[in-house]
DNA sequence: TATGAATGAGTATTCATTCAT
DNA sequence: GATGAATGAATACTCATTCAT
């Protein structure tokens, strides 16, 4: 296991420096938090790993709360970018929604993968809450209009998109659960299988006739 | 919304009662942890809705983390129920899959789902945490099990059961995020287009080919 | 270990078994309080162990702080019996103090012993502190007496009463904090040599004058 | 009766502050323990004879049995001293053994005399509780030591080595039952009249053989 | 910048005690 | 007589947060 590496013992430029330890703290709550949880999780902890003194952590964040909500932030950021990067592409709908959930695990295996789904809004302040509801409606929103996109370019069947939208968010945000960094699969393999899965189904196809052609 | 039924206005035969009381406060638990979590949930929310003091909560159960654990049985068990009954069905492993769903999908659209799901086991002693993680891998496997007997008699197309596993099970765990008592689809609604959903695919179908043959 | 014999079981005329059950409450508070302290004995414990359940302990006595209370007067009170056998008798001043000494350890050593030396004053309510400080004065002024008697009559050697009862007392009430029941000295052996220290002191003596003339 | 001087007010070197706030919150406890009883003092009671919180407590203190457990120790630490002293000695076992006394009466009569002799063992957790009684042997060894050397170089005269230490050890320790700070003996007269006391006997002496030669 | 020190607010848990049955 | 059920009161302990230095 790496120890994070704590820039407090680097020197740089200002303004750099600043940014990198603020990152070093967001990143450090990811992974407390993904190991003991938000709520196990002592300011003090956090301040340990660093080798830092609890005070300090508020010097570069305002919150134990905003904590949370930067690394869910984080963590959804990059879905979000996976989304915008496909929607740039001009390939078919099915291809588009592809990419996007090779992003989607990236960002769930991630150390931010955690908070990312397993983090409670219940434990943000109603603004931030709402922000990160916000975020998250945006990337449902992104799913159900490229299943839509599919079904209308005919690489996708017809299926209730709202519905796969959230059976394929499930499947895919569920990985934060069983993930471990030394798992055998890596995060790309993973995608692979799961498109399969998604794209054919569990039915037995009649041969020849694969899913794979668009 | 209709107030939890709180037993503790009415009378009967002993034995009986002390069961209903106790029942009464985990369900309590229960629906309080999925509001609020289960660390923003102290016990006296739960004594206040159920009008009674604090201590008379330790009369029904020994421990805040011991209600955790037994809304994480209750959940749980409902599933394995649904598991074993299908065990019983002498169709084929598709079918009884699509039994399984059901009652899973009873079963997180229930008070309980939330804690079946969301709960941290970090929340729980290292004891009682490896019992709630037995029951999880119980589940998981008889899952994995059903869906290489739908391999095996030719109802469930190639693919690693696993990750099949993984991916439904994902999708139905997401659902404790998602649904909402008043929502506008049943749990039976719900169940019939997942188990659509997961045993067409997205690709699109030759038509007259529809997977439902087996 | 003996299980302390529980009248519960029993029957017999109604009067005398209340007054047996009584005892039996007290008896099996004297030896949790021994075996745990006041504080960490609860009155389940106490209950447990008579196959009792708490309320009926109400039945019997009005209060725990009572049961500390009628503990400290059962091992108080032997001592006092005691001193008042001495009294009765026409020997010598030392002649009685070792009789009384006797009887001292005799209750130091029962299960009361731990109350009345070892519990705290601080536990009872001020009426009833008071009622023992009576107590251990009466008790303390005993000693005192016979002391000065013995100084008197020639059979103990000039000293203060005071510090010398003090001294007496100490050593007497310390054997609560030392003594087990499966020790090898018998309650007696430890009173004779008691008395045989604190008559001859740790001084050497001039050979052929024991102390034991009058 | 004077406040207990607290620290909190002042300023000076880091370093030397907290060890001195330590120590105030250790001797507020054992001035407390020693008022109302270990299980009667609450740790708000402490913090507010320091004007302090109680969090504040926690910052010098792990916790509550510590506290006890700092205050048998400082008092057994203080008896120990005196034996180390008294070892360095060449003089005889029963001067020495008089030394001792007087730094035991020393420290029964301070502040946390109560805790040496009336705090229970049982509040402490076994590991802390074993260390507690390590120290109390090792002082009852020394002081069986000590008879022993006396019994050898003619300055004790015979007697039971163990007997005599628990004897002396119980009358200095009931010490902490009556003595009071306002008592009209000084500690260091209480220590003459306990060594003259144990040193003669009761015993009327013939009269030019005091025992006070060596 | 970073930290030592302090605190306010909150919470699980225990337990003696009561009372209807 | 005895008990199941309930409670009021108390308390140790934790932790995010602040602030002077």
């Amino acid at each position: 296991m790496t120890r994070p590496t704590s820039p407090w013992q680097v020197t740089g430029d200002r303004e750099r420096q600043r940014e990198l330890k603020r990152d070093a703290v967001i990143r450090a709550a990811a992974r407390a938090f993904r190991e003991r949880g938000y709520h196990n999780t002592s300011l003090d902890d956090i301040a340990a790993v660093l080798h830092v003194t609890k005070p300090t952590l508020y010097y570069y964040v305002s919150n134990k709360e905003q904590m949370l909500f930067e690394c869910f932030r984080e963590g959804l950021g990059r879905v979000a970018s996976a989304c915008g990067e496909a929607r740039g592409t001009k390939t078919s709908g099915r291809a588009r929604l592809l990419a996007v959930v090779r992003g989607y695990v990236e960002a769930i295996t991630s150390d931010f993968g955690w908070c990312m789904v397993r983090a409670e809004d219940q434990d943000l302040s109603p603004a931030m809450s709402a922000r990160i509801k916000e975020l998250k409606s945006e990337i449902d929103q992104e799913i159900r209009g490229l299943v839509r996109l599919g079904i209308a370019d005919g690489s996708i069947g017809r299926c209730d998109p709202k519905m796969a939208a959230f059976a394929l968010a499930g499947a895919l945000n569920w990985i934060a659960h069983w993930y471990r960094d030394n798992a055998s699969l890596s995060a790309n393999e993973i995608a692979e299988r799961f498109v399969e899965l998604f794209v054919n189904g569990l039915a037995p196809r009649p041969s020849g006739l694969s899913g794979k052609s668009p």
